[in-house]
Parts: structure tokens; sequence; C-alpha cells
DNA sequence: TTTATTTATTCATCTACATTAACAATCAAT
DNA sequence: ATTGATTGTTAATGTAGATGAATAAATAAA
């Protein structure tokens, strides 16, 4: 990854702050003005359904951009929450500097990587979820993903990948034991 | 929405095309360098399961764009087939004018509003696949494009919702006695 | 028009996964 | 260290939706 001031286009020191496992930087129904650069550590996005059951809409981990692209595009609140998963160093990026209207050409261009790579991303989540079964959801989250189940719960993976927790430890039962 | 050439930069004219229902513009495994502009028709673009089965990954009625985004921008063979579900008249948008690495401010301008638009939807279905009933997805399908569903077999619907068409059915026909 | 294909409905099964619950293992906090 | 809270495992039961099949309705093709 390339230099983080020179993709963010912005003075990193200062808008950088740092959060404690556990602090939410953002919640369903706010309008946050910034998205979320992790320098260092762990977030994850979610929403919370109308029976209280938490979904994890994706994971953040170091040189990755996060925010609730619809709420920041639309300026309505926000679908989703973002929160700590490990302490964190975060530069706030205010939303207008991705998402303004008076961007410069090199701000654009380096958007446009990010967001067709969130796209990219999107897409094979919406095939794999509708297309594929529980046990090929975890292998394709594994092998996308390798470093990063370590620093996740089983219920964390669970939630991502749309399965309760006692179904993932099912199947990571009938793998252990098939080999 | 604004007009046509304006948006896409380009002659239309001199790029459109007319194809059948049931004409393939692009299929699995091909890098076709265009992106479909629809004038006036419907197209749809899905994917095929190792079981032979399809899941349409969204529709495109006149004004919308649709490409395999993720196969264009990393120069990869294409996840997605394209087809005409209707006679369609289609404006073939070379893929850098949207996604190459020359563009002016004016186009990058234009295509993140259509990118954003994309993501905010590719959000939203994640979430819906996560967290919702197929009764729950189905009618905000209804609400999201309501002049859409007179045109789509039930078939196709249940491919989007991510059911199969003998569940839908049932759907449909419970909620009518339930009025 | 007649025939063949695709679509839609309904029903009887089956299955992947949810739910509930009980217990063991970790982790966190005083 | 001790307590409480959160996690992970396992098993019994429940259920949404899949699968398969049979029939009717609608489209397309001849």
């Amino acid at each position: 990854m390339e230099n983080i001031n020179d993709i963010l286009n912005i003075d990193s020191i200062a808008h950088t702050k740092n959060y404690k496992k556990g602090d939410i930087l953002q919640r369903h129904g706010e309008t946050n003005p910034n998205a979320f650069f992790v320098k260092h550590g762990l977030l994850k996005s979610y929403s919370i359904d109308n029976k209280g059951k938490e979904h994890i809409f994706m994971f953040a981990p170091e040189g990755w951009v996060t925010a609730d692209i619809e709420s920041q595009v639309f300026n309505r609140p926000s679908e989703l929450f973002i929160e700590c998963i490990e302490d964190s160093e975060v530069i706030l990026v205010p939303g207008n500097l991705l998402f303004g209207d008076d961007l410069s050409v090199e701000q654009l261009k380096k958007n446009k990587i990010l967001t067709m790579r969130r796209i990219a991303v999107l897409q094979r989540r919406v095939i794999m979820l509708m297309s594929a079964s529980a046990l090929e959801r975890y292998n394709a989250f594994l092998e996308a993903y390798p470093n990063l189940s370590q620093r996740l719960t089983q219920k964390m993976i669970a939630s991502y990948l749309g399965v309760t927790p006692q179904a993932l430890s099912t199947i990571r039962g009938k793998t252990a034991r098939n080999k």
C-alpha cells in the first residue's frame, strides 16, 4: 500500500485518534461526517436487525477504510455501527474528501481505486451469500482473509458469514475430524 | 437522470447496439472491455453456481449501467453473465472510460456518482441477505423497484431474492390470502 | 392451430441451519 | 485468586426454505 498521506491527501497526524477495544466510533442513526482509515488495529461495521441480532457487514484491519457510504453520500442517518475490535489508531477522514463534489483529479483517482475494490468485494459477497453453503462461505472467508481469523472470535466470524456461532462451531468440528 | 452523452462523455449513437431478448452480451470466463448502459429495455447479470443454478446479481433497466466491475478493474475473466430480458438498446461503454487511469475530472466525478450509488445498493443487499427472511426481502424488492416486477417472471425475482420459485410462489399465495 | 417449452402453483418430503439449553473453557474485573 | 461475564462446544428439537414431482397455465415455435 502506498503512503497514507498520499492516498488520502490529508495531514494524517492531525486527524489521528486512538480508541480502545469496544469503543464505538459511529452509531446507527447518527450522521457522522467522517470515514475511518485504520492505521493500526481492527474495526468492525455491523447492523442490528429488528430482533436485536448483530450482523457484521465488514471488518477493517490496518490499511482499510470503512464508513457507511450510503449514509455519507446521500446524507442519511447511518444504518451501521462502527466499533473497535482491538485498540486502534484511526485517521478520521472528512467524508467530503472521499465523497464531496469538489475533489481534485488526484483525489478522485485515488478514491476510484478504493471504491472499485470495495465494489468487487461486495459483489463477491452477494454472490457467495446467494449461492454458497455455510461451510463454503467459511472456507472462502479463510482464504480471502487468512491472517484475520486469528484476531476474531468465532462469534464474529459467524456473524460475518451469516450463521449462528453454534452452526460455525459444528462446521469447524466436522472439518477438524475429517482430516 | 441527466443527459446520457453528458454522463458517459461519449458519442452514444456510435456505440449503440440493438439486442434481442435472450441475447447474451457477456459470458462467464470472457474478458469484455465494455460496460453496458441501457438506453431502452432490460438486462440481467447473473452467476451460475457449481450445481448449475442461476443467481441473478442485478437487473439493469433503462438508465442503468451494468458490468462485471471486478473483472474490468482487475482485468480478470468475468464471473458474470449479462443477458437481455427484453429487446434492448444498449450503449457499449469502453471500460477504460469508466475504470481507466487517464480520466478527466468531469468523467471521474460522474463515475463517482454511479459507483457510489452502486455501493449503496450492494450494501443494502448484503444486509438484507444476512438479516431478512424471504418475505421481507420480497417486500423490500417490490418497494425498491416498484415498476420492475411487472416486467419480470417470478422465477427471475426468486433468483434475485435468493429463493426457489416454489418458495416465492408460496409466499405470494400467503400474502394474497392475508388481506 | 397445434405442439412443444417454459412458467406457475400446490403438495409431500427432506435438510441445512436456527433455537434452546446445559456445560466447559476463556476472559475480564474487582 | 475469586467472581462474574462472555465465549465455545455439544446435543435435542424446531422451522424456513430446498427438493422433487405432478398439474395447470402461459409462451413460443412449428
